[in-house]
DNA sequence: GCCTGACATTCCAGTATTGACATGTCAAGG
DNA sequence: CCTTGACATGTCAATACTGGAATGTCAGGC
């Protein structure tokens, strides 16, 4: 249930609407946990009747700004440090990889190529971020950048083992 | 729909049961594409509905020997070409990372190195699995072979991030 | 002959996720 | 005044996934 501790997380670190937290969920959250607006809406009604957020205030255009309660908290820091993250993933384009064999080497290489490709241009759009980003501000960029610098590392590992792949294969699977 | 297309892979390399194919997701797959039993058995089913799969023998025990159709390999050529891998992925374990501020000092990095130490151990557990197979044998090994390096440069990278990061968090946010 | 373990399938209830639709408010610019 | 775009929430049906229970078969060892 890491949907209902990434919307406890959010409003650990200031109090927001449904509203916020969706565009918390697009920009920085997107490559970790994305959810949609019915999710959050959802959750978040959960979350209240469960006690663990509330609503602070309603403002205008029927706003919710909603606060973590103490309960709220303890559960946030009960999920963070008595339980532990799920490892299992699921990886649509490594399952791919399993299957290549009913590609030609042409194909397969392609695949590779490609895959070494979007790599490439996630780890350039990372870099902006870094660049873009005033690291000095919060407590809270000291966690993303240490995720972000996570990101980092996995596209750029990503885009090496394509193209070693790429060629691997070419090598190992003449036609 | 990836589990649809896990499955009509497998079945692309050979014919299998549903119980076959449960012991390629429990082992090759588990850490790419994992599916539980009814997950498995419940696609099987719809597959042989759209006609991309067949029941080839019926044997001992209830056992239904599925092999793909003409139509059911062209659409697994149709998935790989044609379609892009989804690149978003959740991960619990970095989710965790963004609300590490609610912890204290020494609670974040003994979460970061927990981290480590796992990653420490696939890592190894992958290394045993390259020792013990036979990597010559089989197309179907040119793709595990090189699935299996992603495995091993991924957690290589997570073992190395986490201690990183350890680092950082430690000297970043003296208490 | 009996027991155990691997083989094998089916069904189900509950939860999570997706994607779309519906509805409405407010601020700013032309 | 009117339109547009950002703000804001709510609901729904469909699909995907989890975890467990129920049921039964067959081979091999004792």
């Amino acid at each position: 249930m890491s949907l209902r501790h990434a919307v406890l997380g959010l409003l650990a670190n200031r109090p927001a609407s449904g509203y916020d937290l969706m565009r918390a969920f697009d920009s920085s959250l997107a490559n970790v946990w994305p959810a949609t607006q019915s999710q959050v809406y959802g959750e978040l009604g959960k979350l209240a009747t469960a006690g663990l957020v509330e609503v602070s205030t309603e403002g205008a255009r029927g706003r919710k700004e909603y606060v973590i309660t103490e309960e709220g908290r303890h559960e946030l820091h009960r999920w963070l440090t008595e339980t532990e993250p799920e490892r299992k993933m699921r990886s649509d384009a490594m399952l791919r990889v399993f299957f290549l064999n009913s590609l030609t080497r042409l194909e397969a290489v392609a695949y590779l190529e490609s895959e070494a490709h979007h790599a490439a241009g996630r780890h350039a759009a990372m870099r902006e971020v870094e660049a873009r980003v005033d690291w000095d501000e919060g407590p809270l960029s000291v966690n993303g950048r240490i995720a972000l610098e996570y990101g980092l590392r996995l596209t750029a590992m990503q885009e090496e083992w394509a193209r070693w792949a790429a060629e691997q294969y070419a090598k190992q699977r003449p036609e």
